[in-house]
DNA sequence: CTCATGTTTCAAAAATTACTGAAAGTATCC
DNA sequence: GGATACTTTCAGTAATTTTTGAAACATGAG
């Protein structure tokens, strides 16, 4: 088996399995499928070329491309002479990390957020040891959720630099010798 | 109305809640609302319990209360002269992200970094501009998600203490006065 | 052993979520 | 304007995930 075999089988490999993980993730299948190919497509693809590769229909194919586009993952790019959209993926690692750190924060933090500060509040005045104890479980959640989301907040808006230079100084860590970003 | 029926309110609130929550961090409603109940019921509860509270089948209650301890954030109680297990929550803030960071990480993280080192593996001789992107881009992949495993992995076993004075010193960042952990 | 109490499993049903394909909508060109 | 090229929407369908309820399985007491 040739090198070139070897690519393309890792190739679709890796867009199938980045779909199946991305149902782990919180996102379909096909959302994570579509993005795994434009992360590694040289060039701007078109809806057309999206549903040819990946086998799915157009508003299939034209829902998660704005989807993908909605998160700021991709970008529409549009060519001189042609009347159609083009797509292309976010490639840089850092910048793709802190585009899904910040929409994850806004998703699954600050609604808890709200709740939390809700329950804590509408507590506040119970009596009961039962009630004195639901509100403390729910400041400490809030505490926790709003420090969460101030940390996640920040790092979202580190550069690569500066984010690399932290977790080395202070995890002890360091990826080899790479540069990620 | 009186801060009881507010207390009432806010309990029944809280359960309800976080179960929609839940389906936006990849568990299941109910397991999330068995979650909430548990962390908010200063004893420990039966499964019937659980089923009444949350108006679930007995399969259902059985099986989320089981994968709450198989993910460590619930515990097995058994009582003297009863026969039947109850079940209490982990309540410590700290140590429930832990918990869940570890969890997600191994659900999230550590598949993507084998499906990204195969994916590296088999293009790394290919030729072609096409091949050597792919590889490129497979690496930085791997590369931030090794380095992102780690981190998890260092921050799921640091003491509430030193985490908040990490966090502290290197992002400014405290909340309020408070404990959290 | 048998009954009573509780736990576990699992096939079928229900609920949810994702996908299709075609029709409606827009924009550009001639 | 009309024709063409492309985008968007959405009702119906399909796939997946969750829940039920009842049967099978355990365990301890008498």
């Amino acid at each position: 088996m040739s090198a070139t075999d070897d690519f393309i089988a890792a190739k679709d490999d890796f867009i199938s399995q980045w779909g199946a993980l991305g149902t782990s993730w919180g996102i379909s299948r096909t959302m994570a499928q579509v993005h795994a190919l434009l992360m590694i497509s040289p060039e701007s693809i078109s809806t057309d070329q999206c549903m040819e590769e990946l086998q799915i229909s157009r508003g299939n194919a034209h829902t998660n491309l704005k989807e993908l586009v909605g998160w700021g993952l991709v970008r529409i790019v549009v060519k001189k002479g042609e009347r159609k959209e083009f797509f292309e993926a976010e490639k840089d690692v850092w910048k793709i990390f802190t585009i899904v750190l910040r929409e994850r924060k806004r998703r699954e933090i600050d609604p808890a957020v709200e709740l939390l500060k809700g329950c804590a509040e509408r507590s506040k005045h119970v009596k009961s040891a039962e009630g004195k104890a639901f509100h403390e479980q729910m400041n400490e959640l809030q505490d926790f959720a709003v420090f969460a989301s101030a940390v996640g907040e920040t790092i979202s808006r580190l550069k690569y630099g500066p984010a690399i230079k932290y977790a080395d100084k202070f995890l002890g860590m360091l990826p080899k010798d790479k540069t990620i970003g």
